[in-house]
DNA sequence: ACTTACTTCTACGCCACGTAGAAGTTGCTC
DNA sequence: GAGCAACTTCTACGTGGCGTAGAAGTAAGT
């Protein structure tokens, strides 16, 4: 149940970058916005799509408790349910989880992390 | 390119089992045998399947980089490319490197690990 | 050469996802 | 309060991955 669509990802991204609820046709206009001349935002480059199409994958990523709609105001308002470390994170948990060697698993991981991260994780980890 | 069916799984899960490379045949037994009464292997319980279908699978793996086949031998074996544990902390370098936000999202990693896997995180980071 | 074991090719059904039109609903305006 | 405009829901189609396997091709032993 983890993994996302393209365009399923680039909605999710904005609702991650933006701080506020967006309706459907705010976010349509976002991802068309993404491709104009000198792009910076990632992702699903300047998509022209249809409102429903937009409103589709909404629906889709509400079922799959990424996302969560306040059906009161007239154009519903859509916002992730959680932020994206917090997604992240989890999925990291997802992909650890189905393994019956989570210990080797961490060791391979931090292996391949860089030192700066290695830091960051001393940090985080407190004292040894 | 991150997920598996649950069929390539269970194929992975018996190679990563097996520490020598196995035929198709062999790994249609063992599939099958799973199911046996007292299950106590994981997976796809006891699919007793035709061996092309754990063939065709098996190429599919092996265009996705995670098995590799010897093709002298007649019966081709099949072994995979890494262990579990190295491809297991390889996705999760993959979850994480789609992160614009890795610190934020190792600290909420961290957060939500047990104390036991933070004390083997901590063993590994070793001191500085 | 014939049979037998093994591999490759082709294919079908299902489901997720990108995509969107058609139909239904709600609220504003005259 | 009837009609329009905006918005939502329903239905649907194309593509591609995966489970599944038969048909066709190839090699190896007798």
């Amino acid at each position: 149940m983890a993994s996302l669509g393209e365009l399923e990802r680039a909605v999710m991204d904005l609702l991650w970058a933006g701080q506020e609820a967006a309706t459907a046709n705010t976010l349509r206009d976002l991802l068309a916005q993404s491709t104009q001349p000198q792009d910076g935002t990632v992702g699903h480059v300047g998509k022209d799509l249809a409102v429903t199409t937009v409103l589709t994958v909404l629906s889709r990523l509400e079922r799959k408790g990424l996302v969560e709609r306040e059906r009161g105001t007239r154009p519903h308002r859509y916002q992730a349910v959680s932020s994206r470390a917090d997604h992240t994170a989890e999925l990291m948990h997802e992909v650890l989880g189905s393994a019956p060697d989570r210990e080797a698993v961490l060791a391979r991981f931090i292996g391949s992390v860089t030192d700066n991260e290695a830091e960051t994780l001393r940090k985080l980890l407190g004292r040894s």
